[in-house]
DNA sequence: AATAAATACTAGTAAAATAGTAGTATATTG
DNA sequence: CAATATACTACTATTTTACTAGTATTTATT
């Protein structure tokens, strides 16, 4: 049950880009350097987050990324969401046409409150408050 | 993020033995039938509820598997934890050593408040209380 | 003692998911 | 037009998952 690579790169990337109070573009190259990330895994890893309306792309020279809604309203279960196409821990969960089980099923409910569980916390994780951690951790120049 | 199908049998099958209140050993081969599973597969599930101290086995003709402790003292997360070694959501929290930003790592607190949030919930679950669920369940010939 | 019924153990394997890499196309700036 | 960036498509090695198969061992029953 582990959370793949892309979740965490995309994490890692979006709080990058929360970061950068610049209102020019971030761009690969630059958070690859920083977070130690291929840049040719970056790029695919933009790509659901762009898809899923988490951030917006400038193409062209002095292109890059940045965030399209705020740093309050983005959070971790937006990112995981969008790399993941959804936290559910068992496939039922997201179509119930997969198990004709799932009416009658007690550990359907179980996995679903697990689930959710997961869901709350990951929002509870929105930019800001991971800035905050951020700012407030004892070594300034930790990363992140 | 999906639970891997050796814990979802797990479970069903630690409640099948949950739900067996007669004194002998339960065998595989009826809870094969039961949960449509197969019987080959249930037996190598079963090798690390028993190294976990969850089930009992009994060898020999007539043998079979019991609960090693009372239903109100196993929960899914003994369970899971048995069937996956363990629930976190990535591997640095098992093992700090895979990963030498940890200590300076914000995401990874992120990660360990998740993974704390499911193994609440996990354990939350207990045989007693999912027999409570399909007992107290509409539907009294309904599966587990 | 022999047989049957069960678990225990070891090994292998097909399919899917993961974690990438590579190369070309396209758009934009200067 | 050249340089710099993203966009898109395809491929691939490794690992994990979800099994299956076969043999060995233990025990109850006859």
């Amino acid at each position: 049950m582990k959370l793949s690579t892309k979740s965490r790169y995309a994490s890692r990337l979006m709080i990058r880009l929360a970061m950068d109070s610049s209102l020019d573009p971030l761009q690969l190259n630059e958070i690859s350097r920083k977070e130690n990330i291929s840049e040719k895994y970056l790029s695919q890893i933009v790509i659901p987050l762009r898809k899923a309306g988490l951030i917006e792309s400038v193409r062209g020279a002095r292109g890059g990324y940045k965030l399209s809604r705020s740093i309050k309203e983005i959070s971790l279960l937006d990112v995981v969401n969008a790399m993941e196409g959804g936290v559910e821990i068992v496939h039922c969960l997201k179509d119930d046409k997969l198990c004709d089980r799932t009416s009658s099923c007690t550990t359907y409910r179980v996995w679903d409150d697990v689930t959710k569980a997961m869901e709350m916390t990951l929002a509870r994780y929105t930019l800001d408050v991971l800035l905050d951690m951020i700012s407030s951790s004892d070594d300034p120049m930790s990363e992140i």
